[in-house]
DNA sequence: CGGCATCCCTATTGATACTG
DNA sequence: CAGTATCAATAGGGATGCCG
């Protein structure tokens, strides 16, 4: 359940950590790790909206540009090559005239995506709680 | 399970979609939306770094600054007035001297944190996948 | 249609210094 | 300790043009 993939005693009253077998098992916590690389891919502005997109289905470039409103040729391009990259999403080109490039998702981005969806669906329906969160914060300033 | 919030026809083939009932219920796919706004705070850059860890239990500010590595002293008071702001995080402040601001989940943030994990757990675990697909795409260029 | 390369600008970020 | 303010660097991202 928590991310306590590190040994060391993680709630020093004064703030002072150990550093015993800090680097053992991976941990999105320290800079420069494999896995908060990936996160970022995933997380990254236009990531999670693509594999959001292609949880509901394969989509070809242009359409997946309109489905994904707001991005731009060059932001798609790169997200998709990085979500490909890293073994998320599949592209399929078909060699016709005029050129038609598939995207779908992988078993692995399938499984992404399910959860990334999962995280979206409740934060939609909290929207609600975060304006008045929000108009509450903003009031007392 | 989809995101299917719009009324449109999603896939077709020609890429052509409808306009019906697009505005009736907001969806992440639309631009400048409050929950695409939202999720940008939940998942930007060190926002979904800040919640994972206070999913572990209440930080201190410096102690928050150490769990997540390579965070800027700026970037994570700006961070965390976004998550206060927006109703994940609470801000409690100790009138002594020196002064002790705590930092904790809400409901929401906490509700919101433990879907944030469970994709942080996949990705963790799938670190050497996405490092083989990369290996391999980058052999192929 | 589905890109890639280039230019260019501004928003984000990080260092540094200062404050209650 | 827990910030805020200021400034400089830089990476992100849009616009444009070209190509298979």
């Amino acid at each position: 359940m928590a991310l306590t993939f590190r040994k060391r005693k993680l709630f020093d009253s004064a703030g002072i950590v150990g550093s015993v077998d800090d680097d053992l098992i991976p941990s999105v916590f320290a800079r420069d790790c494999a896995s908060r690389e990936l996160l970022g891919t995933v997380t990254g502005k236009w990531g999670w909206l693509a594999l959001a997109a292609l949880h509901e289905g394969s989509y070809r470039f242009n359409a997946l540009r309109r489905r994904v409103d707001g991005v731009s040729e060059k932001m798609l391009a790169q997200t998709l090559q990085a979500l490909e990259r890293d073994g998320l999403v599949r592209r399929e080109v078909q060699a016709t005239i005029p050129p038609r490039v598939e995207y779908s998702l992988t078993d692995f981005g399938a499984r992404t995506a399910a959860k990334l969806v999962d995280l979206i669906e409740l934060l939609e329906a909290e929207v609600p709680t975060a304006a008045a969160a929000r108009a509450a914060y903003d009031r007392s300033r």
